[in-house]
DNA sequence: CCACCAGATGTTTACGTAAACATAACAGCT
DNA sequence: AGCTGTTATGTTTACGTAAACATCTGGTGG
């Protein structure tokens, strides 16, 4: 063990013994303790390569100011050692880590999932880290306790994927260069938010039953604290009233196919409901079901929209016509506004919207001849 | 904008000034350059509380030997300063980050997704974050660059999601005290593997349906270059040798429900496949469509069994009988596992199973009257 | 020929924390 | 009283890196 640091022989030092300075006045050399580290520092390189540490710094960080020559040098005395520099060294003199925090609901939404995905990608793209602060449960408890955690941990910024007034309430202060980006939200005024465009996908959704005949769209909810869910649900109704027709009473779910299930079990009892737009697939799968067990037929007797796009979606039965997120592009730009803002380019608050695609496969159609 | 820094009043310091110390011999001390500090430091909170650093780094850490009385003050002194301990420094000085790095493929596999967030949750409740290395696409190439970020990446340890192959294929060195735990693998001698027992739950569902009376079961496979696939398709064929039962042909999907539904189609068409074993719900999802397309009612004229259990295989028409993987359990073995390596007190390698629970559904049932 | 400059390299220092060691105060005992 | 041990607290130092500053070299132009 011993033999690793006492192998490294000092490699010719240009005869610094000249450099005794006058620090060094008694004591012969008190030698420092010879223990056996697992990574190599700089400072080993330095020796090894017979150049300063600080060379090796530049080398490290491809400053320039270094000959190709003294550059080789230190590359294979780094080779050689297994040099990796040590990130934590390096966070604490350049006072950041080059790490986002994402903070998220249990990951059991594809939305959630998927933006997550994005958001890792492009962050590793950029050089950056994602930390992943799950919070169990949606409870202002919990999403303080995430935030607490979050004080403490090594992150430049932050991305929160929740409704915000969740954030609002956990009275938690981040230090102040920590920055913020917000999907699910509204929060535009006092946030930078990122999100899909619920508005013009609902509205698309709508037009698109109406233009087939319906007379009118029933609208399969997801719940009440989630942004998301209450945009959809919001423009659903605009849609629905600029169209002039009649407003059928809101159906609610929790996004669960169960809960799909659940509430279309009344759907299906009701004869004068003959197209559906489902807050999102899984509820979508969770009425096709239900109307299936009632024997009212997709799309001939009934037209089903959902959202959100899971890839299961083209394997349901019938394959769902459903609204495409593009979940990566709002990584994507969630990743961008936050390092935008640590440089301070970009405002300080704002909302940006990714537009929602229709996707038309077989669960509308034209509504029952008598209808 | 400015403003913020500058509202940032000293909070009466103690009239710090005569700390002028021996150490600034001439010069009109070059009075530090005053830049309004982000955050507070021990030294800060030290001054503030009447204390050495130590001190504060007792409290802090929750030592012992600090009265009750001095420790109110400094904690005090903390809360006026909004001091957070700066861990890069604390990472530096201990040599540990507590932070473990997952590295995974694409978030699309329920799998994944929900070993990563019991992961998650677990390291939280253990005091460790966890830093998402996410591996675009399965080739080495991308597999070896994700462990190259991860090199220089602030972890202790990494827990692998993935087939190991790909990683021992990756020529990659990791720290030395980096940790590795794998799931979805069969490397169990080699490294410290954490899994659901594929065989086992594999087994039941074949012996379920066996008892129902079919003659045999075929299987709808997962890709080849998935170790849990490939273990499940092993399963399969001994269970089947096993009971002395004929062994069908092979069909493949890659996971996903498109896939299980080309893949159901062939199946769909052949008179004798009376029950089949899917490798994972997706696929069995697509299955069901192509049987439903091809008029084969399922459980009446064919039985489906499931592998995940995911949330929606409930929701499934019909319901979905499948084994129900404890992800949860899975994700937080892995932490453990990781943790107690970490500590050295755990061995070297070794595989943990997880047992699968078999949900009994709507979609098996006795085969037709004739068979 | 020398002052001066630019580029390459070395030296010092600070980042914030916590281990190791040092000191001080005091209680209990002979 | 004098010794010993215990407890609370302070001081020194090192973790690995990189900015700031210092030094050295060799060339250029007056």
């Amino acid at each position: 063990m011993e033999t690793v640091d006492d192998a490294v022989v000092n490699p010719g030092g240009p005869a610094a013994a000249t450099a005794g300075d006058g620090r060094g006045t008694a004591a012969p050399a008190p030698r420092r303790r010879t223990r056996a580290r697992a990574t190599a520092s700089m400072a080993d390189v330095a020796r090894l390569a017979g150049v300063s540490a600080q060379t090796v710094s530049r080398v490290s960080n491809g400053y320039p100011g270094v000959t190709e020559e003294t550059r080789r040098q230190v590359l294979a005395a780094m080779k050689e050692l297994g040099y990796r520099p040590n990130s934590a060294a390096r966070a604490l003199k350049r006072g950041e880590f080059r790490t986002i925090g994402v903070i998220t609901f249990s990951l059991s939404t594809t939305g959630n999932v998927r933006t997550l995905e994005a958001i890792a990608n492009s962050a590793a793209h950029e050089g950056y880290a994602v930390t992943l602060l799950p919070v169990a449960v949606p409870t202002q408890d919990e999403v303080r306790g995430a935030f607490t955690r979050l004080e403490e941990l090594a992150v430049d910024a932050v991305i929160v994927i929740m409704e915000v007034h969740l954030l609002d309430a956990a009275t938690v202060q981040l230090p102040p260069h920590v920055q913020v980006v917000v999907v699910d939200s509204d929060a535009g005024d006092r946030y930078t938010v990122v999100d899909t465009d619920q508005h013009g996908g609902t509205r698309a959704a709508v037009r698109h039953l109406l233009g087939l005949g319906h007379r009118t769209v029933w609208h399969l909810a997801g719940p009440e604290d989630s942004f998301a869910a209450q945009r959809r649900t919001d423009a659903w109704r605009a849609a629905l009233t600029e169209a002039g027709r009649e407003l059928p009473p809101l159906v609610r779910g929790d996004w669960s196919a169960e809960s799909g299930h659940r509430a279309g079990l009344e759907l299906a009892a009701r004869e004068d409901c003959t197209a559906v737009f489902a807050a999102n697939d899984q509820m979508a799968l969770g009425l096709l079901r239900a109307l299936h067990e009632h024997g009212r037929r997709v799309p001939e007797d009934v037209s089903v929209v959902g959202f959100d796009d899971i890839p299961e979606a083209s394997s349901f039965l019938p394959p769902l016509t459903t609204l495409h997120q593009d979940f990566a592009e709002v990584g994507r730009l969630c990743v961008q506004a936050v390092l935008r803002k640590m440089r301070q380019e970009g405002p300080e608050r704002g909302t940006t919207l990714v537009p929602a695609r229709l996707v038309l496969r077989e669960s509308t159609a034209p509504p029952p001849a008598g209808r």
